[in-house]
DNA sequence: CGCTAATGTAGACGTCGTACACATTGTCTT
DNA sequence: AAGACAATGTGTACGACGTCTACATTAGCG
């Protein structure tokens, strides 16, 4: 009630002005960071306010509610896949010919997720499990540095494929969601799954068969 | 402090008695119907206590902790895809090719899987979202009515179909993940992933397709 | 310079998990 | 049969969480 507002000499949290600049950013990057150490479930308003030096309900006024706050890092998280997919893409740029080239590209989609899942499991639960729909996943706040979604440089791998003949036109129609299937699947497998406590190079191994599948099966 | 204890008229919760009967499969069942609703966060302690007519902390002289409640959730949810596989591969059980016949027992098992994910979202999610090891993916306490968890039902499937010449020898070390791999996919992508407002029968036609790419692929 | 909307704070409520102390009761030993 | 002991359930309490309502501060615009 008789707050005289801020006391003087002590300022609250790292700050020393009333208002934050750029707190909803600021939330995001503590709520990545919550995410990152204990995955989706671990993104809370509170502590994300704490990190910001703020008091709980300045959330309130970026985000309508926890869920809200949750599908911010999601995306972040889901840009983070994204240039994990394009840095592993890069990797095998090199290629002349342009049918082995797509098959490479194709390729990196899946590892580049897996390894992004391996490298960053809280982050990668929290892009994934986190409910998402179709409109979203092809939203600009989920892209990497390309601006593409992980989503779309998964159909975009898929067309190349068709267009170079590696893939059958007929098949193409869904076939994102095969392969998609296939490599989120072992994802969870390799994390919250009975094959967590595998080691690296089995893990490894794994991936190259799954890829091998879907290159296979489509 | 001045605790009478019983007092003699009121009885606590819907029960005459001070002892429970069979508190700990109470809690168990209780937390079913929690998961069912709404998957494996709405597993409480407190509401499970609740429904049983009990107090709170009346849960720790069976379970450890929250955890512990939420596995043994787990694996009676584990139990009951178990079932639906099972239920799946009797309605195929009569092909006298033994061929065919295990191909079909083998494609019973993902789509009996993936018929119970879209039937029962919240077991499902509890089932397998919830970490699982290796270990406990063999426990007695997460089988159907035969005796077998849904991992051993796939392995048994695989099995059938290296006996029947159906799939090269050399192909099935390690092929129960890639095929497990890619039916717990698609149920993600179907339950909370980008593909949740898909209608049934496009489910169908993706189901059919996933099973038909491991068939291919393995 | 003052109004208004945007932004942050304070306090409160109900939920949750869980630790600690205590009450009740079945069982086993003497 | 009586009393000790372990198993089981209750009460109270604490801190964390999400979120509601009221209030304080400030930026920006007329």
């Amino acid at each position: 009630m008789t707050t005289i507002g801020i006391p003087p000499g002590a300022n609250i949290g790292g700050r020393d002005t009333y208002r934050h600049g750029d707190l909803s950013r600021a939330l995001v990057e503590a709520g990545v960071e919550l995410a990152r150490a204990g995955g989706p479930a671990a993104v809370a308003l509170r502590a994300a306010t704490r990190r910001a030096g703020v008091s709980p309900n300045a959330a309130y006024r970026h985000f309508a509610d926890r869920r809200a706050l949750v599908e911010a890092v999601c995306s972040a998280s889901q840009g983070r896949v994204a240039e994990a997919i394009e840095a592993e893409q890069a990797l095998v740029a090199d290629a002349t010919d342009p049918l082995a080239a797509a098959r490479l590209r194709f390729r990196a989609v899946g590892t580049g997720y897996l390894h992004f899942a391996l490298a960053e499991p809280g982050l990668f639960q929290t892009a994934f499990t986190a409910s998402t729909d179709l409109e979203s996943a092809t939203s600009g706040s989920r892209a990497g540095t390309s601006g593409r979604t992980p989503f779309q440089l998964l159909t975009d791998a898929l067309d190349r494929l068709v267009a170079v003949g590696a893939l059958p036109a007929e098949r193409r129609p869904g076939a994102e969601f095969l392969a998609w299937s296939a490599v989120h699947g072992l994802a969870m497998l390799l994390l919250t799954g009975p094959l967590r406590a595998l080691g690296p190079e089995q893990a490894e191994g794994l991936i190259r068969r799954v890829v091998d599948m879907v290159e296979q099966g489509l």
